[in-house]
Formats: C-alpha cells, sequence, structure tokens
DNA sequence: CAAAAAATACCTGCCAACAGGTATATTTAT
DNA sequence: ATAAATATACCTGTTGGCAGGTATTTTTTG
C-alpha cells in the first residue's frame, strides 16, 4: 500500500523531479502537484494525503505559513520541508511547529526515500548537512533571520539607494534613529565588501 | 538516436529529478550528473555531450563561471541554464557568453523538454517568466566595452573594496589620478544605483 | 603627421556614511 | 512581573566619494 502523497512547490521543473522520484521508489503515490503555495491548504484539505512535501521558499506563501494553515485542520499527516538551505535556525522554527521532518535538496534521492520511509514509521528526521558539502558562501537565512523588522525595512529602502535622510522621512522617523538603525545593522552583520553586502541585499 | 546529456547541479535532488524527467521523455540520455561544478570542466571534456545542463546558484563555481570554462574548450554542445531566477540581467549575460538556452525552475517540465528539442535543432531558447522585474535594463556587454584598459583595473579593485587611495598606492599612480578615472568611470555609465553598480561588478 | 583618445595630475568644497558614544521609551518573551 | 530585545532619539568627528573644475603628457589611429 503506497503512501498518498501531495506535493507543494513553486518551481514546476522540481516539482516534477520530485514526482518521479518518489513514484520511481514504488513507495509513494503522488496524488496531486500543487505549484501555487496558496492553493495547498484547499488541495490537502479535500484530497487528505498520508504525506505532505512542502518548499520553503515560494512566493506568496511560504513553507512556514503553508505549515501553519495545514496545521489548522490538525489531520493526522506527516509534513516534511524540503528547503534550499540547511540553517539550524529555519529547522527550529520547522522544529517549533511540529514538522516531521527537514530535507535539504542537496540531500541525495536514495536518502531522501530512506527519510521518508522512516518518517512514515513514526521518525522526525532533520537532515541539516548534505555528505560533503562544503559551508562556502554565508548562510543568507540565518543573516535575514537576525535583523529585526524595522531593520528590514530599511534594508530595503537602503537597497533602493535612499540616503539616511531619506528613509527618515519615508519612516517617519528622525534621522538619527535611522542612523542608529543602520549602524546596528552593521554591526550584526559584518560584511567585509561592499559587493557582499549588496550580494546579500540582491536576493531580498 | 538520444542526446548524450551532462546535468550540473549542486542540488541532489533536483538533479536527480531533472534526470527523471529527461530520461522518462525518450529523448535524452543523461550520461554523467555533476554535483560539485568543479568537476564540470573536467566531466565535460572527457565525455563530450552534446548538451550540457547548467544550475545558475552553485557553491565554489557558479553557473556563469562553469559557462566561461566550457567555453574555453570550443566544442560543438549546447549549454542551457537552468536558474532560479527569471531576471532579465541575468539572462543578458548569459546571452553575451553565448549560451543556448535559459530556463527557469518554474517552467512546467513538457515546456522544458520541447525547449530542448528546439534547441538541439539549432534554434535558441530563453524563457524568462520574469513577472513584475523592473527592466531598467542596460546592455552590459556594450558597458563593459566603452572602459578603457585602466578603467577596467580600476573597477576591479573597486569591486575589491579599496578606497582611492589603496588604488593610487598599488597602481603607483597619484590620488588625483585614480579620482579622475572614478570621475570618468561615473560620467560614462551613470548607474542610478549602487545595487545596479555592484550587480554591474559582481559579473566582472 | 595631426587629431583624437587615454592617462596622468592637481585643487576645492560638499555631503553622506560610519564609528564612537549616551539615553529613554516601548514591546516581547519568560 | 520583570528582564531582554527592539525602537526611538541625539551628538560629534572623521573619512571617503563625488561633482565641479583645469591642464599636461602619452598613446592610438585615421
Amino acid at each position: 500500500m503506497k503512501t498518498k502523497t501531495i506535493i507543494i512547490d513553486d518551481h514546476s521543473l522540481f516539482n516534477d523531479g520530485l514526482n518521479l522520484i518518489l513514484s520511481e521508489s514504488g513507495q509513494f503515490d503522488v496524488i496531486m502537484q500543487v505549484y501555487d503555495s496558496r492553493q495547498a491548504y484547499h488541495k490537502c484539505f479535500s484530497l487528505r494525503p498520508a504525506l505532505i512535501m512542502v518548499d520553503y521558499n515560494m512566493p506568496n506563501l511560504n513553507g512556514l505559513e503553508v505549515v501553519k494553515q495545514l496545521n489548522s485542520l490538525n489531520y493526522d499527516w506527516k509534513i516534511v520541508i524540503v528547503s534550499m538551505y540547511a540553517d539550524k535556525k529555519e529547522i527550529s522554527l520547522f522544529k517549533d511547529l511540529g514538522v516531521h521532518g527537514y530535507i535539504n535538496k542537496t540531500t541525495p534521492s536514495f536518502e531522501l526515500i530512506e527519510a521518508l520511509k522512516a518518517i512514515m514509521n513514526g521518525e522526525n528526521i532533520f537532515i541539516s548537512n548534505a555528505v560533503g558539502k562544503p559551508e562556502t558562501q554565508k548562510d543568507e537565512f540565518a543573516l535575514k533571520n537576525q535583523f529585526t523588522k524595522r531593520e528590514l525595512e530599511i534594508l530595503q529602502l537602503i537597497k533602493k539607494d535612499y540616503t539616511t535622510e531619506q528613509i527618515a522621512s519615508h519612516l517617519n522617523l528622525s534621522y538619527y534613529t535611522v542612523e542608529t538603525h543602520r549602524k546596528n545593522i552593521n554591526h550584526k552583520a559584518k560584511f567585509s565588501t561592499k559587493q557582499e553586502f549588496y550580494d546579500f541585499l540582491r536576493n531580498f
């Protein structure tokens, strides 16, 4: 008896690929592929899968929000997050939401299948680091998460090349307040070069 | 006769999924999956595939750099970029490198197959589902060409966050000379934001 | 060869970023 | 309820980038 599965991922290619990987294993029956996370709740509600694979990075509604919605239904399915990142902070956020697994996209497919089988048997599996994956670039997720709302708001405006003065008037704040925020931003994330800073901003 | 294909992507799951998608179509024979972009050059050199699928976002060596390496081999293969983003700027960079296709990960798999078939028949296909992305696009290639040798040299150092003073001493020039060059650079390429400036520099 | 383009050098003044503080109110979490 | 985190605001001094010039030498090219 195969495990009824729904895949929620806006990247069609990945979604389709995952479908094939799961189907080929012979253990899973992908009954629905959802490409728009806003439909996730509705589809899961009506189809009641045993397993839901949720991508983290999605437009409109990200994985975190999808899981929150799904949790409100209180059904007895397993939820597994599939993420680009392999960040401890992100994982703990999902753990707090009671998901049953977290798998990085660098995980080999046979490992994924093994993990999913274990999860269906009641285990919780969180694969934070893929084998032999060097951690070259900064963990942008962790970086993004150490900023406060206000700081993120200000970063958005810095990206648009607003000066401190312009940011201040735009947010109805004092020039000094914005300067303080900028100072705190720089203090938290010590970008070694401006290039690094704008590389970070670019994926905002 | 199937098209011999190599897939270069550090995300194992996506790589494997793409493998299945291509294999299932019956048109492609994936002869190698490369998970570490640093091995791309070597593998393509020895296996001489007819089609190379390259992910853009990879650690160590990104898609852009991989393509540059592959181009140095001057073989008659087709190179197709697979990217998370659908950024016109990014696309034009790859166009400048002479790749034959650019496909976003949100592209449905049947569309991918159709596009690849067309590419193997000599077409160039660039699918950008860029929704709501600003089109303040400059021709970066042309831009790069309007700078003099000295200016390019100085841009390299600016990228490394050298101050005018440091650039001057590094190149054995007067502070004022470097300032003049910078002035000329800014005069030629009026970048509207610093983001734009560093986006330009980043692909140098 | 002559003209154009590129590289060199100098001067002034302004403004924005940033680093170094200090200080208080407000909100969030334990 | 109380501590910690966040947001607010102010002050000062330094430095680097840049815009406004002018001007000479070297190299390239038609």
